[in-house]
DNA sequence: AACTAGATGATAAGCTTTATCATTAGATGC
DNA sequence: GCATCTAATGATAAAGCTTATCATCTAGTT
């Protein structure tokens, strides 16, 4: 499980039903050689795609992941941003958290047995079996820190009003 | 910062140049009194209000929505369901975090001091000022166990051939 | 080699969220 | 209280990402 060759994807594929097509094994591959702890989007991964000269269309992007993720070789990711990402799936023992800022957008990663076995724990404290569990912290990083703001994330008329960043009134 | 009154939202949101209107303290109160551990979406809260013959239109619910959780009055929940959940922000010592079922989703809360110092320290040891920690931890119920998948939400063509739950070929 | 069911690609549709803008109404000062 | 200034509202359009549709192609199997 710790990463698919060809082989071995296509076996899991074939157990369920799924097919080993090129375009789900380059998809695997771009993961696969994918500096360690970065993630992308949909739209990300058919850019690179596309780039390398890939002609793969954009619904067999998200087929694949969706594809991808069930089987359980990619973990999917909610980060805020309106949008999913997707990432390697390592084995149980060694998922890893993200620290977001609110600010840049930019994601640091962590790992934490501890976390993991808080999770593990607190599934099977209420009888459930544990899928993934992943700690999320929001942060803003030091140059964005004049406003105690929450984490949503402003846009529009929101966000240019913050941009003005209106002083504390003390 | 325990509960808000109309006039303590009033004066934080002047504070920084917004106002309180009727809708505003509308939509407070209905998270005041929400049952503990419920969280809403945009649409369900403008439902809410609907129902309770408001007439609040979904612009503003969004923007309301959004100047809360900036002025931090609410929390923004990100539980994979392709929307955003908001709640009540506690002061910080409580905050909870979630048990998801990729099923039903249904959600249970807990509660983690141990998770709100892992957080803490993290955010801290690289140099960030903390917001928000939230531990999210996906399983599945007791009767959809089956089956060993990942936590994508699977839709369409997926999501019907899962649903004949091809059975593992042993 | 033939057959069946899954996969692809192009496109349309869907759903949630955001932007626009004329109108209404808080907040502040006189 | 009243006037003024600026934010907020509501209606609607538009944007962004994701999902559905369907004819065509192809992987996996016999």
């Amino acid at each position: 499980m710790a990463s698919h060759t060809p082989a071995s994807l296509k076996a899991l594929l074939n157990q369920r039903g799924f097919r080993l097509t090129p375009q789900r094994q380059t998809i695997l591959h771009i993961f696969q050689t994918l500096p360690q702890g970065n993630h992308l989007s949909a739209e990300e991964l058919h850019n690179i795609l596309v780039a390398q000269g890939e002609r793969i269309s954009l619904s067999t992007v998200y087929r694949t992941l969706h594809v991808m993720a069930f089987m359980g070789v990619l973990r999917e990711l909610e980060l805020a941003e309106g949008h999913k990402h997707y990432e390697l799936n390592s084995p149980d023992p060694h998922q890893h958290h993200h620290l977001v800022c609110v600010q840049c957008n930019r994601t640091l990663e962590f790992e934490s047995d501890l976390i993991d076995r808080i999770g593990t724990k607190q599934a099977e404290a209420e009888g459930y079996h544990l899928l993934d569990c992943q700690l999320t912290i929001y942060i803003v990083c030091p140059d964005a820190m004049q406003q105690g703001w929450s984490h949503s994330l402003p846009r529009d008329w929101v966000c240019n009003r913050m941009m003005q960043m209106r002083p504390d009134p003390e």
